[in-house]
RNA sequence: GGGCGAAUAGCUCAGCGGUUCAGAGCGCCUGCCUUACACGCAGGAUGUCGGGGGUUCGAAUCCCUCUUCGCCCACCA
C-alpha cells in the first residue's frame, strides 16, 4: 500500500496547532529567531511563488526550532492598495457601478467587508503546505495598530523636513487613476515607431521636422530645442512653427540635452507628458505653460481643450495616434515612419501603459535615509544570499530617487496632511477639528499612501512601534528575510532604511533571495499567461511534503525553478516516492518494535556488527553534513543528503542487513536510533510523513511533538572510519557478484558459489564478520574465504586487491572472462600510466601540496596492487 | 547604454582548482511482484561539462573572448 498524505496531513497540522509549539517559547526559554513573512496581498491566492518562498521559510524556521531557538515567525498579510482596490471596482464594474456612484465611504467599507470575508484565504493556504508560523500574531498593514506605527512614521518624517509637496511628471496609471512610483512603472521593450512630423515655420511656407513616438502628445508642446552644436539648425534660433493640424505657434530653442544624433536633431518639448521635457521646459522656458492634453483615463481633452482639433478630442490616446498619423498623412505632414524599439512602462498592477503627466503628489527625500544604510551595508551588518545581488543593489541604493508616496486611491492610510482655510498646512497624529494655528476648518488630503508606505515598516510595526513593547524588545532586530528578488527595491531595500532611521539598527542580518518558479520555456509562471502550478492541486494529488521536497531539494540556492506545469506527475514524483520510501521504511522498523528498544546507549557496545558500527558512523556524518548545510542556507543540500542517508545507506544496505538479526537488541537499538535521527532531520523539509511516522515509535509521550523535538547532535564517539572502510569492502564484494550475475545472466533465484580472496591479513577477518550479509545479498550458496577453490568462474578484482570467484560452471566461456578481465586491466593500466606520469612530473611534486601528492602515491600504490593481481588472474586463466 | 546570471546525460539540476568528479532525480534498457516499499529491488547505457583562446604541475571548476538564453537598471525623444 503506497503511502497516501491526504488524511494524514491535515490532522498532522492540527496537533501542531493544538500544541502551541509555532508560538515562540516564553522569554527567556531559549534565544529568539525571528522572521517576518513577506506579507502576502489579502486577495491572495497562493500560487507557487508564495509555495517556495514560504517553505523556505518554514525550513529555516523549523530547523532553528529543533535547535532549541525560540521561533518567531510573523505572519500577516498586506492590504495592497491598488491590488485591492481593483478588485472591489472589477466586482462593482460587473454591477454597473463605479466606486464614484458608492462614494468614498460606503466604497471603503465594501472593501473593508470583502477583505474580513476573504482576508484569511492565503493564510489558511500557507496551513496546508505546512507553514509553522505563529498565528497568534497574525497581523495586517491596516489594523489599527499599524495604522498608528504609519501615521507615527509619516509625522516623524513630515517634522524631519523628509516629505514634501513635488509639482513634477510622475508616472500615472490611466486604468487605476493614481499616481505611482519609479519602481511601480516597469520597463517593457516594446516595438514601436518614430514618426518623423513636419512643423510649418510660422513665418514661411518651409518646415522642419521632428521626430518623435507620441505624437499624440504634440498638442502639449510647448516649443522645439535642438543641440546648440548642431549647426544644421542653428537659423532657426528664435524662429516660431505651428503645431500641426493647430494655429498654435511655438518657440524654438537650444538646449545640450538633444542627442543630435537622435531622430532629426530636433526635439518637441511636451512638458507635462514627459519627465525629461519637463526638465527641459524648465531651463529653457522657465515661465511657460504646462499644458495637459489628457483627462486622467487617458484620453485627449482635459483643461487644454482648446489645443486639441475637435475631432480627436475624447478619443483614447492610442485611437488618437492613429488617426492623427492618418490626418498627418493626409495633409502631407508626415515624412516617414520608422520602426523604432523603445522601452514603454506599464503598470505593475494593470500592465496598462503609463502616461507620464504633470501633476502635485508627496514626496520622500531618499538620500539621508539611503546613505547610512548602503555605509552599513559596506560594513558588512546585513547581507544578501546569494551574494551576488550585492551590485544590483549597491547601484540603486546610490542612484536612489525620491519616493512618490501618494496615491490617488481610496483604499489605504489616509495621509494625515491638513490644510486649513488660511492655508497652514501640518502633518498630524490625531484627527483635528480645527486649525491649531488660526482655528480655521481643515481639510485631510484626499489621497491615500503607497502601500508600501506601509509594509516599509513591517519588521517593527508588527511587534507595536511605537510603543516599546516586550515583543519589539525580543524580537527585533530579526535574522533572516527571505523574499523574492523582485522586491527587493520596492521592500527590502525601504525596509532596511525605516529599520535604520526608526529603530537605529538593521532590521535583519541575512536576505535571502530565491530564485523565480518558471516554466519549461523559462517563463515566468503567471495567472495571466496560464502556465501556473497551482500548489493546492499539487497537494491534493501528492502531499504538502512531495510538493516541499520539489521546492526545496529541486533548487540551489536563489536560483531559478523551473517545473513543467503540463507534467505534475513527472514534476512531483520525486517527493511523492520520497515520502513513499520514508514510510515503507516506517512499516519495516516500526514491525519490528512492538516495544520500546533499548536506546545503544543501552546495549553492549561489543555485541555490535560491522554493519551497526557502519551506520552509527554514517548516521554521524549526516547529521554534521545536514546541520552544516542547512546553517548555510544550501537547503537542498542538506535534503539531498538526508534523502541519500535514508535511501541509499539505512535502507538499501543498513536494513538489508539487518534483516536476520531482527532478535538482537543491539541490531533494533541501532535501528531504532537511525531512523529516529532520519525523521528528525528531515522534518523541516517534508514535515508531515516525518511526524507521523515519529508518533509510532514506542515509548512517544503523550503531546511529544517532532517538530518540537531536539535537532541531533553529532556523537563522535560513535564516528567509526575503520567501520566505514570494512564495510565498503564488503558492499562492493557483494555489487561484484550481482555485476557478474547481471552480465551472465544467472537468475536471480539461482544461488550462486563464490569465493573471496581478501588481500592482506586482516581483511579476511572483515568477510567473515559479514558472511551471513554477502551470502544472503548476493544470493550465494555457499561463499569461500580463502584462495583455494577457485575452479572455472567469473573474476573481479576491487578496491586494494581482494578478488571475487564466482563458480560459474558451464556459464563461463573463457573467452568471455578474458576479455571482462584484460578491459579491466587495461582501463587500470591506463590510470595508472597517467598517474604515474604525474608523479614523477617535478613540478607536480613539487609545487602540488604535500597531501595531495601523499594521497596520489597511496592511490597508485592499491591502483598497482590491483592491476598485479588482474595480471596473475589473466596469466592463470591462459589469457593472451 | 550599463550591470548581473545561466549554458554539464533525453529532461530538470548538483558539482565551481586536485583526476575513482564526470554526478543525482526523472526518463531509457535488461532482469525481478526477493514477505517495508513495483511511488519498488538488482544490474546497465547515455555527456569533445556551449565555441575559441589563456593562466596553472593540474580546469567542468579561474581569466579573456564569442554565441545563445534570461533578469535587473537606464530621461535617446
Amino acid at each position: 500500500m503506497a503511502y497516501d498524505p491526504r488524511p494524514i496531513e491535515p490532522a498532522i497540522y492540527k496537533r501542531w496547532l493544538e500544541a502551541g509549539i509555532f508560538q515562540p517559547t516564553p522569554a527567556g526559554g531559549g534565544e529568539p529567531y525571528v522572521i517576518v513573512i513577506p506579507p502576502p496581498n489579502v486577495t491572495a491566492e497562493l500560487h507557487v511563488g508564495h509555495a517556495l518562498n514560504n517553505v523556505v521559510q518554514d525550513v529555516l524556521v523549523r530547523f532553528e526550532r529543533m535547535r532549541g531557538r525560540a521561533v518567531e515567525w510573523l505572519p500577516g498579510t498586506d492590504h495592497a492598495g491598488i491590488a485591492t482596490q481593483n478588485v472591489i471596482e472589477k466586482q462593482l464594474a460587473a454591477e454597473g457601478k463605479t466606486r464614484f456612484d458608492l462614494g468614498r465611504e460606503a466604497f471603503v467599507a465594501r472593501v473593508w467587508q470583502f477583505v474580513r470575508a476573504t482576508g484569511n484565504t492565503i493564510l489558511e493556504q500557507l496551513k496546508t503546505i505546512g507553514c509553522s508560523c505563529d498565528w497568534s500574531r497574525t497581523r495586517f498593514t491596516l489594523d489599527d495598530a499599524y495604522s498608528r506605527s504609519v501615521r507615527e512614521v509619516f509625522v516623524r518624517l513630515w517634522d524631519e523636513g523628509l516629505i514634501y509637496r513635488g509639482h513634477r511628471v510622475i508616472h500615472w496609471c490611466p486604468h487605476c487613476l493614481t499616481a505611482l512610483s519609479d519602481e511601480e512603472a516597469e520597463h517593457h521593450e516594446t516595438q514601436g515607431n518614430l514618426y518623423h512630423i513636419r512643423y510649418p515655420l510660422e513665418d514661411s511656407s518651409a518646415f522642419v521636422t521632428v521626430a518623435t513616438t507620441r505624437p499624440e502628445t504634440m498638442f502639449g508642446d510647448i516649443g522645439l530645442v535642438f543641440n546648440p552644436k548642431d549647426s544644421r539648425y542653428a537659423q532657426l534660433t528664435g524662429k516660431r512653427v505651428r503645431i500641426p493640424l493647430t494655429e498654435i505657434a511655438i518657440p524654438i530653442a537650444t538646449d545640450a540635452a538633444v542627442e543630435q544624433g537622435f531622430g532629426t536633431g530636433l526635439l518637441k518639448v511636451t512638458p507635462a507628458h514627459d519627465a525629461n521635457d519637463f526638465d527641459i521646459a524648465r531651463r529653457v522656458w522657465p515661465n511657460s505653460e504646462m499644458p495637459l492634453i489628457m483627462t486622467e483615463d487617458g484620453r485627449m481633452g482635459g483643461r487644454a481643450d482648446g489645443r486639441i482639433p475637435t475631432d480627436l478630442q475624447g478619443l483614447d490616446r492610442f485611437e488618437a495616434r492613429k488617426k492623427l498619423v492618418t490626418q498627418l498623412e493626409t495633409e502631407g505632414l508626415l515624412v516617414k515612419v520608422e520602426q523604432h524599439n523603445h522601452s514603454v512602462r506599464r503598470c505593475y498592477r494593470c500592465d496598462t501603459v503609463v502616461e507620464p503627466r504633470l501633476s502635485d503628489q508627496w514626496f520622500v527625500k531618499m538620500k539621508p535615509l539611503a546613505e547610512p544604510v548602503l555605509a552599513a551595508y559596506r560594513k558588512g551588518e546585513y547581507g544578501f544570499v546569494p551574494e551576488r545581488w550585492r551590485a544590483t543593489y549597491e547601484n540603486w541604493m546610490e542612484g536612489i530617487r525620491d519616493w512618490n508616496i501618494s496615491r490617488q486611491l481610496w483604499w489605504g492610510h489616509r495621509i494625515p496632511v491638513f490644510t486649513c482655510a488660511n492655508g497652514h498646512q501640518w502633518a498630524d497624529r490625531k484627527d483635528p477639528t480645527s486649525c491649531p494655528k488660526c482655528g480655521a476648518t481643515v481639510e485631510q488630503d484626499p489621497d491615500v499612501l503607497d502601500t508600501w508606505f506601509s509594509s516599509w515598516l513591517w519588521p517593527f510595526a508588527t511587534f507595536g512601534w511605537p510603543d516599546k513593547t516586550p515583543d519589539l524588545e525580543r524580537f527585533y532586530p530579526g535574522h533572516t528575510l527571505v523574499t523574492a528578488p523582485e522586491i527587493l527595491f520596492f521592500w527590502v531595500a525601504r525596509m532596511l532604511m525605516s529599520g535604520y532611521h526608526f529603530m537605529g539598527q538593521r532590521p535583519f542580518r541575512m536576505v535571502y533571495l530565491t530564485g523565480t518558479v518558471r516554466d519549461m520555456k523559462h517563463r515566468k509562471m503567471s495567472k495571466s499567461l496560464g502556465n501556473g502550478i497551482d500548489p493546492r492541486e499539487v497537494v491534493k494529488l501528492y502531499g504538502a511534503d512531495a510538493l516541499r521536497w520539489t521546492l526545496i531539494a529541486g533548487s540551489s540556492i536563489g536560483a531559478d525553478v523551473i517545473l513543467d506545469p503540463n507534467d505534475l506527475e513527472t514534476t512531483f514524483a520525486p517527493g511523492r516516492n520520497f515520502a513513499n520510501k520514508l514510510w515503507n521504511i516506517g512499516q519495516f522498523v516500526l514491525a519490528q518494535l512492538s516495544q520500546r528498544a533499548a536506546t545503544i546507549d543501552e546495549v553492549d557496545r561489543r555485541t555490535l556488527t560491522l554493519a551497526d558500527r557502519w551506520i552509527l558512523s554514517r548516521a554521524q556524518a549526516v547529521i554534521r553534513e545536514a546541520t552544516h548545510s542547512l546553517s548555510d542556507f544550501r537547503l537542498d543540500e542538506a535534503a539531498k543528503r538526508c534523502f541519500e542517508f535514508a535511501w541509499n545507506e539505512l535502507a538499501d544496505w543498513y536494513i538489508e542487513a539487518v534483516k536476520p538479526r531482527l532478535d538482537d537488541p543491539a541490531a533494533k537499538a541501532v535501528l531504532t536510533y537511525c531512523f529516529d535521527l532520519t525523521l528528525r532531520l528531515l522534518q523541516p523539509v517534508v514535515p508531515f510523513i516525518t511526524e507521523e511516522l515519529w508518533q509510532k515509535l514506542p515509548g512517544r509521550k503523550a503531546n511529544e511533538l517532532l517538530a518540537a523535538a531536539a535537532w541531533p547532535a553529532v556523537r563522535p564517539e560513535l564516528e567509526d572510519p575503520r567501520a566505514d572502510q570494512e564495510f565498503g569492502r564488503v558492499k562492493t564484494a557483494i555489487e561484484q557478484v550481482r555485476s557478474i550475475r547481471a552480465e551472465y545472466r544467472v537468475p536471480p533465484k539461482t544461488k550462486l558459489k563464490a569465493t573471496i580472496v581478501p588481500r592482506g591479513n586482516d581483511k579476511a577477518a572483515t568477510f567473515d564478520g559479514e558472511r551471513d550479509t554477502i551470502v544472503r545479498l548476493a544470493q550465494l550458496e555457499a561463499l569461500a574465504l580463502n584462495g583455494g577453490t577457485q575452479g572455472v568462474g567469473a573474476h573481479a578484482v576491487f578496491g586494494d586487491g581482494s578478488e571475487v570467484v564466482v563458480a560459474l560452471e558451464g556459464l563461463v566461456d573463457v573467452n568471455q572472462e578474458c576479455q571482462r578481465l584484460t578491459d579491466e586491466y587495461q582501463r587500470l593500466d591506463k590510470q595508472l600510466t597517467s598517474l604515474g606520469a604525474r608523479l614523477t612530473n617535478e613540478s607536480f611534486v613539487a609545487r602540488a601540496p604535500k597531501d595531495v601528492v601523499a594521497k596520489e602515491r597511496e592511490k597508485e600504490k592499491a591502483w598497482r596492487e590491483q592491476r598485479d593481481v588482474l595480471a596473475g588472474k589473466l596469466k592463470s586463466l591462459g589469457c593472451s
